[in-house]
DNA sequence: CGGGCCGTTGACGCAACTCAATCTGCGTGG
DNA sequence: CCACGCAGATTGAGTTGCGTCAACGGCCCG
């Protein structure tokens, strides 16, 4: 129960995925993650072939806005998974009783769908926030390609541990976080994946409403409304509606750790 | 939002695996999965080969009672997977603030350690609960085995998918489930498991302590005792430190899904 | 203009946590 | 043998974080 090196519950990802070199400019057309998640597992065959096994791999989607668009619904035939190029999506569960708990946010670069693999019907309903687009790829083919193409299964096989790991330490910080340390954990899992998309976090909007906020992360909106109200009195940042400006990552960090020594008075000091 | 069939947060793996045949007379000894659970995406091959290839993957291990063993540690360097025997294994996810979570309790059949294949590193610490024995996978044979076994390799996937809709279900629980359901959901997610297995489910004894019930479910210690308590009141089963008794499935269920009408008072009326 | 939905804020209550005491079984050592 | 410590489990009493209910303002859209 000890020796092991502790984890950063915050980064998941980045060992993940190969660096956002700096050649791609175009800062929310993280597409880069369709052309370099993939294809970097497909370096062993040439040019050519690769181009052409994408091809044959990957359609692309618009996502409209305000519709609220579905990309899949829960216990619908499975058959495509989906990587997020830009604006943002979330996954949701519907459980027998009726309440819906989304299960996930996934951004520019991210790929979901996995869930459909184990029963061929998707566990999840998947809706774009907003304006979004994605790609789709056609699973049996890629399945179907990844048994000649070894490297290419094993990123399949990552991509999914990733996931599993991604779920791993949402549950602890479900379980073992306060209320505030889980908004911040939302708000800095969203800020590193901006920076590592080499987008400015200094003044950002977030893609989610409050509502899914609440639901993602198991609090009612009042609270992750009173707790973004109270965060911003603690300067970590400032945020009007969906804007956030001003965010510091550091602090942010060091709250979601553990809360402050603690302040003199929340909010009466008057 | 609607339309789609809800999903019962319990019953996750029922359809995953191949229905325990009745021609699987050792109750406890659920090495049926090791020996069903991939050679059954071997068929194609001839029997022999599959003998072979069972044996060059599959090694046999004993995990020892009271010491408590670890069979892999976080961060250590990820080559194996692992599928239970018999008794059963928690995984645990220690943080950066120092505080543990159970992310999983693998009881016969369950096959854990996949967490590791992304970053070739555990991403938790796994420790037999008790007596039980294991048998190891070594990956990096599994996976090239899999290349030229498609079904191998849709096994793969399909065990992953199964591992990421468990923990979805798992968040879902956490976020919107008050105690007394989290503690119904452990109690007959073993109960189930036990009778998939055609194990008596009428009295058995849980393999894990209450404070492990209580990391896994996000619950303080005192609570789970109180809610053991509380739902064997209720009559729902009898406990007596591990051992369990009369276990009314369908009522447990119920209790799960919402708790009943409310009872008279919980415990005063002497 | 009215009725949505979204977000904020206050007052209040309850479910679950914390602290603390007790009881057990179990191993260890005098 | 009993005394002792210790870890697991149970139970009670007091506290609190967060959910619930309710009211209110801003915004969009019909």
């Amino acid at each position: 129960m000890n020796g092991a090196p502790h984890i950063d519950l915050v980064n998941v990802d980045t060992a993940a995925l190969p660096a956002p070199s700096s050649t791609h400019q175009a800062p929310c057309e993280a597409c880069e993650l369709q052309t370099q998640c993939l294809p970097a597992s497909l370096n062993a065959t040439s040019d050519s072939q690769r181009q052409h096994l994408l091809r044959s791999l990957v359609r692309q989607l618009q996502a409209h806005p305000l519709s609220q668009q579905y990309l899949f619904r829960q216990s619908t035939p499975f058959n495509t998974l989906y990587i997020v190029r830009s604006g943002a999506v979330k996954t949701i569960l519907l459980d027998s009783s009726g309440c819906e708990q989304i299960t996930g946010f996934y951004y520019p670069g991210d790929l979901f769908g996995l869930d459909g693999i184990n029963t061929h019907h998707y566990a999840t309903t998947s809706v774009a926030l907003g304006q979004a687009s994605v790609c789709a790829v056609d699973f049996s083919r890629l399945e179907r390609i990844s048994t000649f193409v070894p490297a290419l299964q094993h990123h399949i096989f990552r991509m999914m541990a990733r996931e599993i790991e991604r779920n791993q330490r949402m549950m602890a910080v479900l379980n073992h976080k306060s209320a505030d340390q889980r908004v911040a954990f939302l708000l800095l899992r969203y800020a590193l994946h901006l920076r590592r998309l080499n987008q400015p976090i200094q003044q950002f909007s977030i893609p989610m409403s409050r509502r899914d906020i609440a639901s993602h992360l198991g609090l009612a909106v009042e609270t992750v409304s009173r707790i973004l109200s109270r965060l911003q009195r603690l300067a970590l940042f400032r945020i009007e509606g969906r804007q956030v400006y001003a965010l510091d990552l550091a602090r942010l960090q060091a709250h979601f750790e553990a809360v402050e020594p603690r302040l003199p008075s929340p909010h009466s000091p008057q």
